[in-house]
RNA sequence: GGGGGAAUUCCCGAGUGGCCAAAGGGGACAGACUGUAAAUCUGCUGGCAAUGCCUUCGGUGGUUCGAAUCCACCUUCCCCCA
């Protein structure tokens, strides 16, 4: 269990791998599909996440707090169950809700005090509390409580909070191998995945790298990008972090991004990655095909019989035109969020499953050339 | 037959002498979105050789330095009384 398989290595940085986890072996590179709240917004079901090529469902630790709350779930049985979802779950940590309620929240040592976006009410969450969450939700793999960075902030902030991030890992250590040798463990095989910050400052970045390594986690992520810098200066903080890794462990780039960045990423010794973007996009009308990116609100699209993607084989372009979908945004259907973002989802889960066949083929670097920046363009 | 009310830019609708190319919605058109407080947010919506000019507030004519706003008549619609 937790085993990380490095299959392949040899184009670019790039790895083919797999990760056995509780529920099932992952192959990667792969792309999570987020479900924040134990659901893809966009109306998909877990069954769903199946007939999109879904791997792993990603849940969110703060929100499943606040609602419907992590002891009602683990009496229930636990997130997979109550999802109906047997596949892997990873939950993120709350990390990044530090980051997205800004406003709400006041951070110390101990942790950070929110006030519930829901109901005001205060909520008090550090590494314990975060582990304690993901503990009885009984996700795979568990995320480290960090602290997201904005980009940008202050070198001397970035480095008190990569210091203190890195004592919330240990004590997120301690805490989940505690709580998962209970008796009544959800998930007693559920894996932590330690995170990266650093902002762009490489030095902070490799220093707090090889401080969390000594740690020997199942894994590790970096964090805490594609929050506003360039992407150039993504792909350089991710080499520079790359290197520091551990070979044998699987690396997980968080919330990231466009099927370029993803590309991109897997280049530079990436092996997860995640992020709202097919979902949100999805649901706005911008829908991703493999000659680039369409709005399919757009006038152009009111007469034409294409499928959205003429060289997609999922449940939508097999069935629907885009003048169909078309209408349904304009009028504002349900149905539209919901094929739009199951066709993105699929772009995506296949978008990895073809870099997985580049790899083994050894054709990767070509395919990272033919479709790179395609991919990320409007049309 | 008599009395009253209303006509505004694609639609609804504010405006009752200058600050009005005209509030606010809607629709249309377009853009943004990267570990989801997002089925959200933003822009734009008379024309042009454009820090200004032209056309526009049912029609015609008038009052005024100036009219979507005041007056007269006409057209259409609505309501009430016969």
């Amino acid at each position: 269990m937790g085993k990380y398989t490095l299959i392949k290595q040899e184009e670019g940085r790039a790895r083919r791998g797999r990760l056995e986890t509780p529920h099932g072996t992952v192959q990667t590179p792969v792309f999570m599909n987020v479900g924040t709240q134990g659901a893809i917004k966009g109306a998909l079901s877990a069954r769903d996440l199946k007939e999109i090529g879904c791997q792993v469902e990603l849940s969110n630790t703060y929100h499943l707090h606040v609602r419907p709350g992590d002891t009602l779930i683990k009496e229930l049985g636990g997130l997979h169950r109550f999802m109906t979802w047997d596949g892997p779950i990873l939950t993120d940590s709350g990390g990044f809700q530090i980051f997205s309620l800004a406003q709400l929240r006041r951070i110390t040592e101990e942790g950070v005090k929110f006030n519930s976006h829901v109901d005001g009410r205060h909520i008090f969450m550090g590494p314990e509390e975060s582990m304690r969450i993901q503990a009885n939700l009984g996700s795979d793999i568990a995320m480290a409580f960090d602290e997201c960075v904005k980009i940008p902030s202050p070198y001397d902030y970035v480095k008190r909070s990569c210091e203190r991030t890195y004592r919330w890992l240990e004590r997120c250590k301690t805490a989940l191998a505690a709580y998962n040798g209970e008796d009544d463990a959800v998930n007693p095989g559920q894996m932590l995945f330690g995170i990266n910050q650093g902002a762009v400052f490489h030095d902070l970045r490799i220093e707090h790298m090889k401080q969390i390594a000594q740690l020997e986690l199942p894994g590790y992520a970096i964090g805490g990008l594609a929050v506003g810098e360039t992407h150039q200066e993504m792909y350089d903080t991710i080499e520079a972090v790359e290197e520091h890794m551990p070979k044998e462990r699987p690396r997980y780039l968080m919330g990231v991004g466009t099927p370029g960045n993803i590309i991109e990423g897997v280049w530079r010794g990436v092996d997860f990655f995640d992020c709202v973007m097919p979902a949100r996009n999805g649901r706005h009308g911008h829908l991703f095909t493999w000659g680039g990116i369409i709005n399919i609100k757009n006038e152009k699209y009111a007469k034409d019989e294409q499928p959205i993607d003429p060289v997609c084989d999922c449940p939508v372009c097999r069935r629907y035109s885009r003048a169909y979908l078309r209408h349904l945004f304009k009028a504002e259907e349900m149905l539209a969020m919901r094929l739009a973002v199951a066709h993105n989802l699929y772009f995506y889960n296949s978008l990895t499953a073809r870099i997985r066949e580049s790899l083994d083929a050894g054709t990767f670097a070509a395919f990272r050339n033919d479709f790179t920046e395609i991919l990320d363009k409007r049309i």
